[in-house]
DNA sequence: GTCTATACACAGATAGAC
DNA sequence: GTCTATCTGTGTATAGAC
């Protein structure tokens, strides 16, 4: 029997960088289709519809941080220091390299309103990123603060990413990561 | 002579909240247009396409924004806390009137690595902001701190408004509001 | 499992009557 | 200035050969 071409791992993957890149509404099965080597029936042979690939793209994104980014939150052996610094590493890498900046702020925005069709999945990223940042302030915040330097935390960083892909510099967002370390070492911080 | 029924002002004035819930590219001309009370038609007695109607509804809105409330941070009658503070109110009252947040992110984040048609208007509105906010901050900051803590101001802003439209919570946006009025208040600060 | 061909719906935009 | 009708392109999805 003949080896399977194409997984649907690579399919993801690919699919992936194109819609944080287009777009969910804006990228067409063709665009999909060209960025694995398929046609559009080879395409739909693996999945069911755009919405199948892109759930599938969502989860998939949302594992990949789950396990190589925010698990190291985890990791006794490193400091809180050194855990938010090697976090801040991964992260600068996965929201710039490529284009696109964040998959999951770029797909609430244009479909919160539209349709609640990926609002969990998206939700699952959010929540598991807030609960690594939590890990590591929770030595230096107090119960009453913690959710709130948190929330700063991400809002700074996501905000960033808009703001470099206006401006075409991810010197941005470096600076709203050293604002997330800072906050672990400074005496006296917001809020 | 008929009175003109339609005014292009209204017309663009409905557009912006359509564009601004469903995004640019979901958008259709027949949304447009039922929003409008008009035809298609109609519409396209107005305005020569889509991409036509979305330019004038970025610059209109931009222009709302410095006339009625960048140009707080210009009134010498108020202290720069006061004029942080209104500023504030009708920011928090525009990013959370209707649906769909910040007409700019939503868009830069939509279009910016498909075409780059509407970079120029979006990054007006942001350099306005930018201005408007670093004038407050002035008195406070010095030359080489202003710069960072303008950025973060408008990061931590967006980035909320981006998780305010994920968890259905106006209460992300006062908070990061909040937070760029104590960064004028606070003797220590980030940076 | 992959291909070509195609069905079907809807989008942006135009024509021309009123 | 507004309407109805329509042209044309493109999008999602399916059918069926190989």
């Amino acid at each position: 029997m003949p080896l399977q071409k194409t997984t649907p791992q690579e399919i993801i993957r690919q699919s992936i960088l194109v819609f944080r890149r287009k777009g969910y509404y804006r990228t067409n099965m063709s665009d999909l289709a060209r960025a694995t080597g398929l046609t559009k029936g080879a395409f739909y042979h693996h999945f069911s519809s755009k919405e199948d690939v892109m759930r599938k793209a969502l989860q998939a994104s949302t594992q990949w941080f789950c396990e190589k980014v925010f698990c190291i939150a985890d990791v006794e052996q490193l400091s809180p220091g050194e855990r938010l610094d090697q976090m801040a590493e991964l992260s600068f890498k996965a929201f710039t390299s490529g284009e696109g900046g964040c998959f999951f702020a770029n797909t609430v925005l244009e479909t919160a309103h539209v349709e609640d069709t990926f609002l969990a999945e998206i939700t699952l990223f959010f929540d598991s990123w807030k609960l690594a940042i939590q890990k590591i302030y929770q030595h230096k915040y107090s119960a009453e603060q913690l959710e709130e330097v948190v929330e700063q935390t991400i809002a700074d960083i996501e905000g960033s990413i808009v703001l470099m892909q206006l401006y075409k510099t991810p010197h941005l967002l470096q600076k709203a990561l050293d604002r997330s370390r800072q906050r672990l070492a400074d005496k006296n911080d917001l809020p």
